[in-house]
DNA sequence: CTTAGGG
DNA sequence: CCCTAAG
């Protein structure tokens, strides 16, 4: 009975056009004067064009229930529209319906909308998705039904145009969407429900765009958007220009698909994530962002989340900034959002305030991680002496590890808490709990980026922390004394932050009580059982490892022998916090004498000597 | 992994 | 404190 789509493909691309510039653009005052041709949607999907008799039904319902239009949860896409020169009886002008459609699609998309589209910029980028979007579900939608029903994937659907079934005598569930060139001003929601008719065809000359020619349209094109072109695509030219005057033209649009006379996919709500996955962007972009076929990948990625590429989808597409030739030529190609469109999203319930990412609101926000085409992108808050500063975990270039440098700032976290107060009364900002994502997150860009270069890294991230180490070498010496005398305690150092933390890197002053655990543990085990003595002296000091031990052993040692040899000033050194009581460098001493009894043996004699004296 | 020793 | 070599 109806011929399918690919009967119509030839026949699509510019037949709109042409309709419009030869049947409508010589009547004055012809508001765009978009033709649309009813289908409906075959069992198979195929696209078949209405009857008289259908489009009539169709009308006269249209006419009857304007508001009450209903729209169907899962509403079919067809994502065609079939003009027929031949017989224009069958278009039904856009003009004639426009009411309904607004008011319908008002109806259907106010209230998502309206939440998202708050700018000038989201309304218009929304509207470009949505000149990209059909296509990308419609060759969808062919290759899930994968019969011989192919569409040309080349044909232009833009216009989308929804049916509802009510009235179409079709078992196939339908809606009706418009296409509206210009509707409303951008600030105003031109999905509103209370929103005036749309204008259509705010801008006079649009409509003799038709009968120009290549040349007069790049000359268009280059009033509309100042620049010039070279492209000779008449089709895309009158469509850009189109788009760029009308830049608010928003096509809401369900996307759905069928399979096997089922519905996959779809729903409004891509409708939203797809609009709202682009968030704003600057009208140039808007304007320069593709608008036709649809990539592949999308395809292929999730078959049945087809309403819309993922964000992904589109970095993977994307060759930075193409020229309209190269945009045109290669209409597979979609654009990639920007890492600030990245950022942004990251952060959907809040809307920080942008460009400085240095202020954050909470500190649960402080971490950020975001993914982009794969790549992690992890960056995070520190607060620093009252100021905050955002610090990569990793490089955006080079993805490093950032090892030390990110262990030493848990290590001076975890200091000033020491110094300062107990945990729950230190006002820092950041808490345990982050403390372990840091380092969750730290592990994990390291397993994902591999072993990197550490030098890189120190001296990456180095600076940032030096005037931290500063303050905490001044620092230190107090909570040497106040630890000093709780011998076994040090609980201060216990704190579960502590727990988890990793390895200090930087320089950590042993402490008094430390330093006899030290000899204790010496005394006790050995010396050079440094395991043991860590895990048994040591347990609760988890950022001293048995290395540590040893070297601060070895350290213990030559300063008893040096004080033995110089004889005095051996308790209290220059370094006013280098304090080793003289009885302790003693015992050490003579655990160093009864580990290796073969040290220098005027050293020993000496210190014989000096046990005498 | 643990130790020892050099840097 | 780091790194490495050696058991």
């Amino acid at each position: 009975m109806f011929g399918n789509v690919e009967d119509y493909g030839e026949t699509f691309q510019d037949s709109v056009f042409q309709t419009r510039g030869g049947s409508l653009s010589s009547t004055n005052q012809v508001r765009n004067p978009v033709a649309y041709k009813l289908v409906r949607v075959a069992g198979d999907g195929r696209l078949v064009p209405a009857t008289d008799e259908e489009i009539l039904e169709v009308k006269d319902l249209l006419e009857n229930n304007e508001n009450d239009m209903p729209i169907l949860p899962d509403p079919i896409l067809t994502e065609g529209y079939i003009a027929d020169e031949g017989s224009p009886s069958q278009y039904l002008q856009l003009e004639s319906l426009e009411g309904l459609f607004q008011s319908e699609t008002a109806e259907a998309y106010t209230e998502n909308l309206n939440a998202r589209l708050e700018s000038k910029e989201e309304l218009m980028y929304g509207s470009q998705m949505h000149f990209t979007l059909p296509d990308t579900k419609f060759q969808i939608s062919n290759e899930l039904s994968g019969n011989e029903e192919q569409v040309q994937p080349e044909v232009f659907l833009q216009e989308p145009i929804r049916f509802s079934s009510n009235g179409c005598s079709m078992n196939q569930s339908m809606d009706v969407s418009p296409y509206s060139d210009a509707t409303g001003s951008p600030k105003e929601p031109a999905l509103s429900t209370a929103a005036p008719k749309p204008e259509f065809c705010r801008v006079a000359g649009e409509i003799c765009l038709e009968n120009l020619s290549i040349k007069a349209l790049q000359e268009t094109f280059r009033a509309t958007f100042g620049r010039e072109t070279t492209c000779k695509d008449k089709k895309w030219l009158k469509r850009r220009i189109r788009m760029g005057r009308n830049n608010s033209c928003v096509v809401p649009t369900t996307s759905l698909t069928i399979n096997d006379n089922k519905l996959i996919g779809g729903g409004q709500d891509n409708y939203n994530d797809t609009i709202n996955s682009f968030g704003k962007e600057d009208e140039e972009r808007a304007t320069n962002y593709k608008d036709t076929p649809s990539s592949p990948d999308c395809i292929k990625g999730n078959p049945n989340d087809l309403g819309y590429c993922p964000v992904e989808t589109f970095v993977d597409h994307y060759s930075g900034n193409e020229d309209f030739e190269g945009e045109h030529r290669s209409a597979k190609r979609v654009r990639k959002p920007t890492r600030r469109y990245i950022e942004e999203i990251s952060k959907t319930d809040e809307k920080q305030q942008s460009d400085e990412s240095i202020v954050p609101s909470k500190d649960q926000r402080s971490i950020q991680a975001v993914s982009s085409g794969g790549r992690v992108v992890v960056t995070r808050m520190v607060s620093l002496a009252g100021s905050r500063i955002q610090v990569p975990y990793v490089s955006h270039v080079r993805r490093s590890r950032p090892r030390e440098n990110i262990l030493a700032l848990g290590e001076f976290h975890s200091r000033s808490w020491e110094v300062e107060a107990t945990p729950e009364e230190s006002n820092l900002n950041l808490c345990p709990s982050q403390l372990n994502n840091d380092r969750n997150l730290v592990s994990g860009v390291k397993s994902a980026s591999g072993p990197v270069k550490k030098e890189n890294d120190k001296e990456h991230l180095k600076p940032i922390f030096a005037e931290v180490d500063q303050d905490i070498m001044i620092m230190e010496p107090e909570r040497l004394d106040s630890s000093g005398d709780s011998s076994d305690d040090n609980n201060n150092s216990d704190l579960p932050i502590r727990q988890n933390a990793i390895r200090r890197k930087h320089h950590r002053a042993w402490t008094l009580s430390e330093v006899v655990k030290l000899v204790e543990g010496v005394s006790k085990y050995g010396v050079g059982k440094w395991s043991e003595i860590k895990k048994l002296s040591f347990s609760s000091h988890a950022y001293r490892t048995p290395v540590d031990l040893k070297d601060k052993w070895r350290n213990l040692r030559k300063a008893s022998f040096a004080q033995t040899n110089s004889n005095q000033m051996g308790s209290v050194k220059k370094h006013g916090w280098m304090a080793v009581p003289s009885h302790i460098l003693l015992k050490v001493r003579e655990l160093a004498h009864k580990q290796s009894p073969a040290v220098s043996k005027a050293r020993m004699l000496r210190g014989s000597r000096n046990q005498f004296l």
